[in-house]
DNA sequence: AATGAAACGAGATGTCC
DNA sequence: GGACATCTCGTTTCATT
């Protein structure tokens, strides 16, 4: 694995916050030549630093207003009902993290939807998918903070 | 607000997946011209449904193995104390996202760090800035699904 | 081994029809 | 939507330290 350095960090800092930055303009910023920012920015790639450019889309303008944190147990905790969760979660787009937890609570599933209808929906379906002995959820009122950006 | 139809949300699906994409070769696989694609985008980016184009990191590369939420009850609920959180929160880096909840579950935050340890002084800062009269945390065992992309 | 200057060429941009 | 001209910017080459 490659060794980040601390212009490494300078250079993802920038292009953290805007991936269509030009090289030049990120040289300035970081004090380096347009061509030895591609360089780094080129071995980074390759090292899998960095995963990719992606859009950010606004998801209210989608009428995707609503956020909704769901907390899943099961009594179920073999192998294969993990995998069945994972192909679930995996399959269904309005699903945008899941992630197994320690603690009490067994599974956490971040999602986007319009509406408290929409969430309806949601659950039916996954409910439909997956077995789960208690779920239970919570729905954002305020989106206080929402990043991309990885501390550096 | 511009009314988003099924080309336009051809052409985001896309672009969420990857920024990078050649309008060229975008304008073919939605089955438009270059121009015309040039042109949603453009219009997607002023009407504000398109925010930006970030790089993608990959969190252990970078050392950040370690993904938690802390769950966050409070016995004060003046806006001067909400006002406090979200610059709290929104400083720390290590935050990616802090949510206001419904329900009994008062704030949720999402975080970032290194290891257990690096979990350790994020709580303590936290702590240290605003008055919380009840946090526990929750780690991340697996991540199961992590994605940018919303549903279209 | 990493950098900077310069040249090259692909692709983005803007305008025309 | 297509065709065009222009120009920015990513990419390659090479010399330098």
């Amino acid at each position: 694995m490659r060794t980040i350095d601390d212009m490494d960090r300078r250079i993802l800092a920038h292009l953290q916050k805007d991936a269509s930055i030009p090289l030049d303009d990120l040289g300035a910023r970081v004090g380096l030549s347009r061509n030895a920012c591609w360089r780094r920015i080129k071995a980074l790639e390759e090292s899998g630093v960095i995963r990719g450019r992606v859009t950010l889309l606004d998801p209210e303008a989608l009428g995707l207003g609503l956020t909704v944190f769901i907390f899943v147990r099961t009594s179920r905790h073999e192998p294969d009902w993990l995998d069945k969760f994972a192909r679930a979660t995996r399959a269904m787009p309005e699903i945008l993290g899941a992630y197994r937890m320690s603690g009490d609570l067994d599974y956490l599933i971040r999602a986007r939807v319009a509406d408290v209808a929409g969430y309806d929906r949601l659950y039916r379906a996954l409910i439909r998918k997956v077995e789960m002995s208690d779920v239970s959820s919570s729905f954002v009122m305020e989106e206080i903070k929402e990043t991309t950006e990885l501390p550096l």
